[in-house]
Parts: C-alpha cells; sequence; structure tokens
DNA sequence: TCAATCAGGCACCTTGAGGTAACCAGGTAT
DNA sequence: ATACCTGGTTACCTCAAGGTGCCTGATTGA
C-alpha cells in the first residue's frame, strides 16, 4: 500500500513525478485520449466529441500530448491537407491508469456527494 | 478498451464525473493521501512530509478532501489540542488508481522526457 | 459567387489556484 | 516575561489555465 518512493519518505519538492502529473491531469487530457481510444480521428472530428471545447484549448491540449509523446500528429497530403491524431503506443498505457481514475468517479460519485452534503449540513450546524 | 460511458459517444459537458476528475486532480491532494496511506498523522507532520506546502494550501486541501469524504479530521482533546487526519474507507478506494497513476509516470518519465526532447528538436528544426 | 469546412494562429480577458505573510488563541518550555 | 509550538484564519498578490472572438488560406459544394 505505499506509494512514496519518490524519495524515502517524504515528497521531495523536485520530485519528477510531480511534473509529470501536472501535464496529464489537465482539463482535457484524459477526455481527449478516451475519444482517440477507438482509433485516430481528425482536429474537428475530435471536437465534435468533446462537447464545449474550445479551438485553442483541442489544439493546445494535442501539442502538449504530442510534445510528450502521448499521441503523434499525421498529416495526410491530400487535397484539402488533413490531419489526423492518433494514440502512440506510450499514450496506450496511459489508458488504463485513466480508465481506473475514471471508474473510480463513476462508481463513488453517489458516495462523494453524500459526504458532501453531510459535510456542508455539519457546517451550517455550526454556525 | 471503451471508456467512454459518459454519453453513448461524446463527453457531455455536464458530465459528472469531469467535476469529481477537478476535485482529486489538484496539486496536492494525490500526495496527501500517499502520505496518510500508513495511517493517520497530525496537521504538521503532513506538513513536514510535503515538502514545499504551506499551511494555507495543507488546510485548503484537507477540508476539500473531508468535504468529498476521503479523509476524515479527528479532534483530540488533549493537553494542547491535536487534530489527526486519517483517510476514510472511500478514501482508501482512491489509492488504487492514484497509485496506478503514481507508477506510470514513475515507469514513462524517460520516454516522455525523450519524446519532449524529440518533439522540440523538431520544432526548431521547422525555425 | 457565396458560403462553409478544415486546421489552426493570435490577442485579449477572466477566473481561480496557489503562494506570501500577518495574525490569532491556547499551551508550554526557559 | 517572553518566545515558541500547535492548528489554523484572513487579506493580498501573482501567474497561468482556459475562454472569447477574430483572423487566415486553401478547398469544395450549391
Amino acid at each position: 500500500m505505499e506509494m512514496k518512493e519518490c524519495s524515502i519518505k517524504e515528497f521531495r519538492q523536485d520530485c519528477p513525478c510531480r511534473g509529470l502529473f501536472d501535464q496529464i491531469a489537465d482539463k482535457w487530457s484524459m477526455m481527449i485520449l478516451a475519444v482517440l481510444a477507438d482509433g485516430p480521428l481528425r482536429f474537428n472530428a475530435i471536437k465534435r466529441g468533446l462537447e464545449g471545447i474550445t479551438q485553442k484549448a483541442l489544439t493546445q491540449t494535442l501539442r502538449k500530448l504530442e510534445r510528450n509523446g502521448i499521441v503523434a500528429r499525421n498529416v495526410i497530403a491530400t487535397s484539402p491537407v488533413a490531419v489526423e491524431y492518433e494514440i502512440t503506443p506510450l499514450g496506450r498505457t496511459l489508458i488504463g491508469p485513466f480508465k481506473a481514475l475514471y471508474y473510480w468517479t463513476k462508481e463513488n460519485m453517489p458516495e462523494v456527494e453524500a459526504a458532501r452534503a453531510a459535510f456542508d449540513k455539519r457546517m451550517e450546524e455550526t454556525v
């Protein structure tokens, strides 16, 4: 059950896992990976799958994922140049951990909401 | 391999998993859970385990975790009043998914850094 | 010809997460 | 008496994530 081999017992400020976690735990990365899980898609196809995302956010997040080697950007020189995004093998290995988190949120949502209600009630009683 | 039962095929804007993900994917939550994994600890003991965290950040994050039912706050009425933080059973179920992510970052850090170097090189060549 | 799609780029702005530092009450060692 | 520990709260500030809107250049269908 121990998950702290960062240093012996504490989390040092420069633990490399910190920075990497920041990179993948943003607002859209997990959902983009989910949408791409079935196969490569083009820019606007991804966009259509993610209700609420802006072009800018999608571009930025795809660039970050590309830089980190999670997705690959393939330019296809067709008539109107097409760009296809695809999960890399490295990116595939991230789907498992993401799925675990995703299913946790789905399964434990009710319990979390109950905890919140109880907490908020305790708070207003204290007032 | 499909992880998108949020809606049929796309991520709708109001998917509840989104909000919950934001709650747990912040800067300190994962590390606090890791530090508390071995057993309950007092405020300043947690603080000592997390190099770089401020009192405010720790207080805020602990409150959020408490509100979401992930950790419990136990006030012990000793001579100088002590406060102990403990992972709840619900919080325990989150350790697994977090561990998966944590180990992914540790195992794939080198490959990610290689990808970054390659990407950055490609970019400056394009310039 | 006009409009629309595709894959973005760019400038501006808001919001909130998180840091800094001061302050607090109560206890306690010197 | 005074200075420090414990577990906070509060006000203030910064910085970056992310949103909005406008621009592009090429192509293609009505």
